[in-house]
DNA sequence: ATTTTTTTATACCGATCGGTATACAATTCG
DNA sequence: CGAATTGTATACCGATCGGTATAAAAAAAT
């Protein structure tokens, strides 16, 4: 009942995402967001709180939709294609045509005002979530004698993000992807491929 | 002549780039600014011009202060300590304790509004430079047959620089000097040490 | 048709943004 | 001692910030 609404939450939230991404938290108005999102302030608010509401909505939309290549990844049975996913899955969004370069999760607030500081601490917290869930697969797969020899488990998360965060910063330099999976090749290099079994 | 300065124009320097570098260009307001350096606005304004001019100048010095082992690395015989010295310079400053974590090149201005594409375009080019000058440096060593096999100088280059810009996010987010140290280990682990000649 | 509920449009809020005009204080020069 | 010059302090500028009060518009329920 009650009047309908004119807009569609789904595509606002899309649009919110990719002005935050290519903006950042802060560097993303109120008005940048109403005209994007073609809706007014009191609809915005209406559905989604407030302004910091919304980037917490539009950054779980950018999990769901575009990081889910990382919790598949680490499916993956052998560590190093879960490395190798993981690596060319963050430079395939981040250097994706259709949306902005880079990564929301850094984009979004890595050096702000004291009025950002939830979010960015929220990001933080998100960003190392990531790096724990890596580090945990790469502990199974030291138990399955599946590293290679002489690298801790979350050591080689911390090199596996920090090659993807690295990433980020050049694909928002403007680098392409070709660029960046040269990166990639170099860093899986000490990383022995899995010899395919012959017929 | 006329009335003296008094401030100290150095110190107020210093006090800006680490703002800067603290909360990005955009996240550091003139409040912030006039409140840390200990000086009106008016003086601000005399002495560097405006914001951005301000921002332009703690640049500079944090260039020349903070990342003069870079060009001091480039000097370095050998390629391989090119590599690491660059590497390890950047988590030292990264994770030194006297300053904030992470890179104003990198903090200043990632992700903008548009009020700040001059100060991020600027921020860009610097990163480009420096990979470029690295690049340059590279092509002499593969001239030398001083570069590992199979690699291009430009992409060795880019590598160095990302694995760079990745261990400033990691600061950025907490990580300690240690922790950097040991993914710039994994990262050469595919160079091969220079050799040093037996007595 | 009227009431009720929800959304939308407009106009507005105080606070803060970067930047400056004006007046005054402190120094050197004649 | 003035006069000239330069820096500082205060108060202010229009614009924009995130956020909201108010009322009209559009639907469902009775």
């Amino acid at each position: 009942m009650g009047r309908p609404r004119e807009f569609d939450v789904d595509d606002a939230l899309e649009t919110a995402m990719e002005l935050f991404w290519r903006k950042g938290y802060e560097g993303t108005s109120l008005t940048d967001l109403t005209e994007g999102m073609g809706i007014t302030k009191p609809s915005l608010y209406g559905v989604f709180g407030n302004k910091e509401g919304l980037f917490l909505k539009a950054l779980e939309r950018y999990e769901r939709t575009k990081m889910n290549f990382f919790h598949e990844a680490l499916k993956e049975p052998k560590a190093r294609d879960v490395a190798e996913k993981i690596l060319r899955g963050f430079a395939d969004s981040q250097t994706a045509e259709t949306g902005p370069s880079g990564c929301l999760g850094i984009n979004g607030a890595l050096a702000c005002s004291e009025a950002a500081a939830e979010i960015q601490k929220c990001l933080i917290e998100n960003r190392q979530r990531g790096e724990r869930d890596l580090g945990r697969r790469f502990e199974r797969a030291a138990s399955e004698g599946d590293l290679p020899a002489g690298h801790e488990p979350y050591d080689l998360a911390r090199y596996i993000m920090t090659i993807s965060q690295g990433t980020a910063i050049q694909a928002a330099s403007g680098a392409d992807r070709s660029a960046l999976y040269r990166v990639i090749d170099m860093a899986l290099q000490f990383w022995p491929e899995t010899v395919v079994a012959q017929g």
